[in-house]
DNA sequence: CTGTTAGCGCATTCAC
DNA sequence: GTGAATGCGCTAACAG
């Protein structure tokens, strides 16, 4: 038995159908006896507007598509946790299209570039090209989460900043043999958060009057624990070996910890690690990081979107999340004559099993 | 500039707008060349059909909506990812619904309920009650994951066993006095897991003759890694504590290590502690633990709601993924006067910072 | 094979 | 205030 239409509940009624859904959309004119009538009757059919038709009727989709790479990282996890939150609030629906490859991708971010298919797009850690930024400008209200372009509304972080954060308290802790281990600048999905980190630390070092030799820089063949942990093999095993490293993730700061403990290196007193993020994992590790407010830049996007939706023509806006550095436990000064002076007890992470 | 329509493809074409559709829909019975025609003027129009109209038209919402309490647990997040893979294979949108609240709950339950909502419906972790059961059984084709309806389809693991798997495995290793830590048997969303694998821990117990005291079983305020520490300083500071502790889940078995630690016991040569889920952390915690496939488990839940939706009338079918011990580092054979035999490594689990 | 027509269920004009 | 008519864009059934 197929629910009830709003034909139904106007006969049952005894109205026509323009004030049923009257009712339904709180028009003002309707009698207040009449209004009863009507919501009797759609309470004793369970009446409820059907979707499909609603939208079509209105021109609109109401739903926002949500387009990312959501498994990645743990950050991404948090992030969407904001937005589909936020979006509760809200009369729209939210439609995840998962991207895990470059394919899929592209398909999304023109697929999805039209009015017919959604009412606001929003995109998560995929930086659109200038051509893709284009089609989404006249297409559909579009905001950026953790990624850029100038002409689109976005909700991003400075990484050159944090990047420029995280040197500087290795800096500031004495150290001047600061490595860098990172994934790809070159990602399929063009992620650049990486990057900008790296100009940060170049800057950061600049102005103190120092440079990042290349061999300080290990690129680890991906983002994960075990390819991160290999790139810090790779700087540990220099022959002169930085004293501290700047990971550009958290999950990579992992890596390297472990790497460190393969040498018989002790965190912090040997080797000081910073990570970036602050994933939950994060505190549980007690490592210093660059924290980011993930899950309310999630919420931020949504607004940015849904006042791209109620004012379409206005200028793209950008909204740059506060960052912060979280001193723990895997950053100490410098080792020089004596130990070094901060009691920070050491800090245990499991090695690798494999 | 809106989209164009299919009229406007028909007209560009010269034929009618039934033809455009059947090309569009593949029909068989298309001449070749007017075929082309349409396809040509379909690619100069950038044309693709509105899908708000196709489904009004064809009756079907050409979505599922996936309704879960996605972000309290990682491993919900690792399911869903298994769903949202195996969706992308489909013709289907997929439409989150995020549930924080018992009003959520509710709402998302029985409003979801209808065919114009949603095609198929797919619920994690909240098991409907037998109204709610009743409901969408007359409304839309549902499929339960990690959650049990007798009347409904689902992916369910068997979790009385998976409890008496941990226990025996506690068991051959000597051990007779082990404890329970679980969040609590009544949570507001109706989770029951715990409390099956409560059921399994005693029948394993009773099986060899044991029965669970009831100063064993500490029940933590809510699932996560302090109030689980919590729970398991309880268990610790009894006058005659238990040598091993089965915790209900990776994350509170996490919380048991760090109360243990406070009390300078070593894990596992002082306490064994065994999880469950085989969360990503459990490997790099070398956690032993009972795993069970947590993607997998999401694909297999889309392959019976795509059944549920073809067969509409098929009668509801279980499925129940295999679990598996994982020995890892955190269980050891009881100590007894010399100290104990296995040669593992002190696992390394950072104190609790707070 | 192909053009035309009749809905799908609702919102939104219009007249009354 | 309210009922009836028109159209949203498409699919499917029907004639030709």
């Amino acid at each position: 038995m197929s629910p009830a239409t709003i034909r139904d509940v106007a006969k049952r009624a005894g109205v026509g159908i323009g004030t049923v859904s009257r009712v339904i959309n709180n028009h003002p004119s309707v009698s207040e006896a009449t209004r009863q009538a009507v919501e009797l009757a759609i309470a004793e059919l369970s009446f409820s507007p059907n979707p499909s038709a609603r939208r079509l009727s209105l021109g609109k989709t109401l739903s926002v598509a949500v387009v990312a790479p959501f498994f990645t990282r743990p950050a991404f996890i948090e992030r969407l946790r904001g937005v589909v939150t936020a979006l509760a609030e809200t009369p729209y629906d939210v439609v995840a299209y998962n991207v895990e490859t470059p394919k899929q991708r592209n398909r999304y971010l023109t697929e999805l570039a039209r009015r017919d298919r959604c009412d606001g797009l929003l995109i998560m850690a995929l930086a659109p090209t200038d051509e893709e930024a284009e089609r989404l400008l006249a297409g559909v209200p579009t905001v950026l989460l953790d990624c850029y372009h100038p002409c689109l509304s976005r909700v991003v972080i400075d990484d050159v900043l944090g990047g420029a954060m995280a040197t500087r308290h290795l800096l500031a802790l004495g150290h001047t043999r600061i490595g860098y281990v990172s994934d790809s600048p070159a990602s399929p999905f063009g992620f650049v958060a990486s990057r900008y980190r790296l100009q940060g630390l170049q800057q950061a070092l600049y102005e103190a009057g120092l440079t990042l030799p290349a061999e300080y820089h290990a690129v680890a063949a991906q983002h994960g624990v075990p390819e991160a942990r290999e790139a810090g093999r790779i700087l540990l095993s220099l022959p002169e070996p930085p004293t501290a490293i700047f990971a550009a993730s958290d999950t990579q700061a992992i890596g390297v910890i472990q790497a460190a403990r393969e040498r018989g290196l002790e965190v912090p007193e040997d080797l000081s690690v910073i990570g970036y993020d602050d994933i939950d994992l994060a505190e549980f590790l007690h490592l210093t990081t660059i924290h980011q407010p993930l899950f309310a830049s999630g919420v931020e996007a949504v607004e940015l979107l849904m006042d791209a939706i109620e004012h379409p023509e206005m200028p793209p806006r950008e909204i740059r999340p506060y960052l912060r550095l979280v001193t723990r436990q895997t950053t100490a000064p410098v080792r020089t004559g004596r130990l070094a002076g901060s009691a920070a007890s050491p800090v245990q992470v499991p090695s690798a099993s494999a």
